[in-house]
DNA sequence: TTGTAAGCGTTATCAC
DNA sequence: GTGATAACGCTTACAA
């Protein structure tokens, strides 16, 4: 700042940064061809000071390297940082436990808008410790779920419809004569687990078939591949395994194939949820159900934009479908 | 702060924040307590502006969603968060190519310090953008590399020594007999690929074998499955492959075992690098060159520690060594 | 179109 | 041990 003044005032260095700001073409330009002579970028603490925007969005994620969360990390920060923002991270404990320590931590940095892709962080929590900022909340609606509450917290959301996606997988297993049916389930506290597991339940009594056989599982390799040898060699086990994510699918095919000795899809049919980047690799080839990232990314980016366009507006919703990908592990 | 007021004066409040400062602890006991009830965090922007210090550390990846990079950042986000930082994630392009945009961008914000993944990425350049901040480069020096020149930029470095692992390996390739070893290259431009190349070499002629058949990949699955196809097909194969990275491996296996019909380890022999949490996998197992992530995590957290303690200090470095992690591939 | 002045929330300095 | 005051670098009235 105080180097552009060697040319002129310093209000005319703010405004040759912002495009709104009414000064002459040939002064601006002079202006920014100074201000990247002397390399000089406008301090965006101090700007926040005044504006009240930081351009931080914070994320908030139990595992980074959580294939799923690590691609939509990836695609939110290329989206953000076009839009002029930054992405900030936050780690809760693996064990899904959102401490208020955290928050208050996170608050200190003031971001603009917060994305929790944690499941069972409550808007209500989220919201106490965020004076300005509106939260984004990632969520999995069921059909018959109740409506929202008239006068909740504020905060956004992106609905992640599964039904479709769900209904394809089963009627595909249908076609190739699946009878059982089991769910690898994820962790525990999951909606996201909950709500698939739940749509799955009625996916199958519309079609005719019994429950789900449950296996728990916690959306981990691991896990699956334990359960899914306890599910076939004390349980019975099933022609059909619908795993909770991916990388539990990649699970329950390893023990299938290299454990028990069965054949996919030959004896089981396996579908997973999500279509991750290894999704596709010939080890596993598998079959799953899909929600589009960069559909995803791009709904995400919208909200944040549209709420900070105006603080006070209603709470706002994308609903986004999912749909079946076919590959080697139904047939 | 001017609701902490309402007790009293809003120089205390600082004070109550900084542990250094004199307050008497009841004082400070009864301004924290307030400071919960209303639910205030002190403003990081505006103490940024007077302090110099953003607590945001910057750091640049080509791809998050490179498991070698998300296991990265998440260990390295849970390390800074308990040091009271935060990490903040800036995507370079694909091509590896390092804007100049892409760092004025990030100039804005003031990091504390700049952690540089990505590998061509010149100190030069780096340092030039950063007034405050010294950056932190990864390196993969080699054993007769010529020394640092005398005043280059300032920036500190993280040093991983290729040579145990690398060497660790081919022992246990020429173990079990293998003779024409294949090393798949990672991205044409990377140091890493380069360095593990070159030590390679070295510790082949060392050993008596004749130099590596090159086969050229990208870090990528698909690239080392064409890459490894081609190789076998068209150039004569190998009885060794050794691969730039876990996931070029993993490409490199399935391509010998699900299209060449290739038996491994009886066949050929794979090796990779990284030791990803992947890589024991049933489906893969895979024999690989690993360098501890808490240890390089720990290191890179020193490092940041040691220069905002004495910003002036001479370059800094730390050292890790690598080793060999066997498991199925090999043998 | 341009400049002047006030103020954003915090901490450092210097009194007391 | 505590409080007043200035300063950090920027933006946004308001006035010219």
């Amino acid at each position: 700042m105080v180097a552009a003044l060697a040319q002129v005032s310093r209000v005319a260095v703010s405004r040759a940064f912002n495009p709104h700001a009414s000064l002459k073409a040939d002064k601006r330009e002079r202006i920014l061809r100074v201000a990247r002579e002397l390399n000089y970028t406008p301090d965006r603490a101090a700007r926040a000071l005044v504006s009240g925007r930081t351009h931080l969005i914070g994320v908030i994620v139990p595992d980074v390297y959580s294939y799923w969360e690590s691609q939509e990390i990836d695609a939110l920060t290329t989206a953000l940082q076009n839009e002029g923002f930054a992405t900030l991270l936050f780690k809760t404990r693996t064990d899904y436990s959102m401490d208020e320590q955290l928050l208050a931590y996170m608050r200190g940095f003031n971001p603009d808008s917060v994305i929790a892709f944690v499941e069972n962080v409550k808007p209500v929590t989220l919201t106490r410790f965020l004076d300005r900022a509106v939260p984004i909340y990632v969520d999995y609606p069921m059909a018959g779920a109740p409506a929202e509450p008239e006068h909740g917290p504020l905060y956004d959301r992106l609905n992640i419809l599964q039904h479709s996606g769900i209904d394809q997988a089963v009627a595909l297993l249908q076609g190739y004569g699946a009878r059982r049916i089991a769910y690898l389930s994820g962790h525990g506290k999951s909606r996201a687990s909950a709500a698939r597991e739940a749509t799955l339940r009625q996916v199958l009594e519309e079609r005719g078939f019994q429950p789900p056989i449950l296996a728990p599982g916690d959306f981990g390799y691991e896990t699956a591949y334990q359960a899914t040898i306890d599910l076939f060699r004390v349980r019975g086990g099933a022609d059909g395994v619908f795993a909770a994510n991916d990388v539990s699918a990649f699970g329950a095919l390893d023990a299938l194939r290299h454990e028990l000795g069965l054949r996919v899809p030959g004896d089981v049919k396996v579908v997973g949820f999500d279509d991750i980047a290894q999704s596709h690799w010939k080890s596993y080839n598998l079959t799953t159900v899909k929600f589009d990232l960069h559909e995803r990314v791009r709904a995400l980016v919208r909200l944040i934009l549209r709420r900070l366009n105006d603080p006070q507006a209603e709470s706002l919703v994308e609903t986004l479908d999912t749909r079946l990908v076919v590959r080697g592990t139904v047939g």
